[in-house]
DNA sequence: ATGACTAAATACTTTAGA
């Protein structure tokens, strides 16, 4: 089974990239993160190219900024949108929803930016994180947390530790928040398989950061024992990240091999889109 | 140069992202 995150910085933008990759990475589970539409106008916007691809599609989204969706042809049962006893600012806001997928609970999340540590912001998003761990624990397991953390777990998933004190995204606080949800078992399935490695997931937009590689890695799998033991590659697909027109994050693919019990989810046909022409297919790198 | 780019509404400028 492979699931993948993404924060796609506007579905609506990013329609010219993102069913080409459906159709050349064919995962079977995507979460996606900033679709910055409501449900109905998610829906509208990719609901039939989804469903022509055998995906069922979960949306939880708000007009502007944020929103949230999991797509699967492996399953999509008792979806759950929003986080319960979730923080808002001030109101709640669209950054969770959870489902069962092929016998593994999977969460899309997109955690608050923070913008100023001591903020208003910054307190936000350290209660929203406290309250992701309270539902991610008492909720249903096995489980996988998938998305957009905004916190680089350690400064070797920053491009210059030196350039981020005293931002965001690299405080303790924010890590030990992270570190609390981990504390749950989580594992970091990519840092897991590439130790020691320059792995990065976002890129600003300016200033050709992607082009020098100058990024940070805040977007991340979370796996509980059972499925972190299934994983068979774990990866950021930084071609998603090149071309016209990309979100300035990239893909992040995970690959489980079958569950030791055989639960693999339901038999699904295959999609009716076309495969990639052959030749166009660009393997995963392991830089 | 508290910037560079991209996106969405507040829309021809401001807010937000990270």
């Amino acid at each position: 089974m492979r699931i993948a995150t993404w924060n796609v910085n506007s579905l609506k933008q990013r329609v010219p990239r993102f069913l080409p990759w459906l159709d050349e990475r064919r995962p079977d589970v995507v979460c996606l993160q900033e679709t910055k539409l409501g449900n109905d106008a998610c829906v509208a916007l990719v609901g039939a190219e989804c469903a022509a691809r055998g995906y069922e599609l979960a949306v939880h989204g708000e007009a502007q900024w944020n929103g949230v969706a999991i797509l699967s042809r492996v399953g999509l049962d008792d979806v759950v949108q929003g986080i319960e006893g979730a923080p808002g600012f001030p109101h709640p806001e669209a950054r969770a929803v959870s489902a069962t997928c092929g016998g593994v609970r999977v969460h899309s999340v997109y955690v608050p930016n923070g913008r100023v540590p001591g903020s208003d912001h910054y307190a936000y998003k350290l209660a929203w994180l406290a309250a992701l761990k309270d539902a991610v624990g008492s909720g249903p397991q096995p489980a996988i947390v998938c998305g957009d953390f905004n916190i680089a777990p350690t400064d070797a998933d920053v491009f210059d530790p030196a350039a981020y004190v005293g931002q965001t995204h690299v405080t303790v606080p924010e890590r030990e928040a992270l570190a609390g949800l981990q504390q749950l078992g989580l594992h970091d399935v990519v840092r897991e398989r590439w130790p020691g490695r320059r792995v990065f997931t976002y890129w600003d937009y300016r200033a050709g950061m992607f082009h020098k590689d100058l990024g940070m890695r805040i977007d991340l799998v979370l796996a509980t024992d059972a499925v972190a033991g299934r994983v068979k590659a774990a990866w950021v697909d930084r071609q998603a990240r090149k071309g016209t027109l990309p979100s300035d994050h990239a893909p992040v693919i995970v690959d489980l091999d079958e569950a030791p019990d055989g639960d693999i989810g339901p038999v699904v046909p295959p999609p009716s889109a076309p495969a990639a022409k052959p030749g166009t297919t660009t393997l995963p790198q392991a830089r």
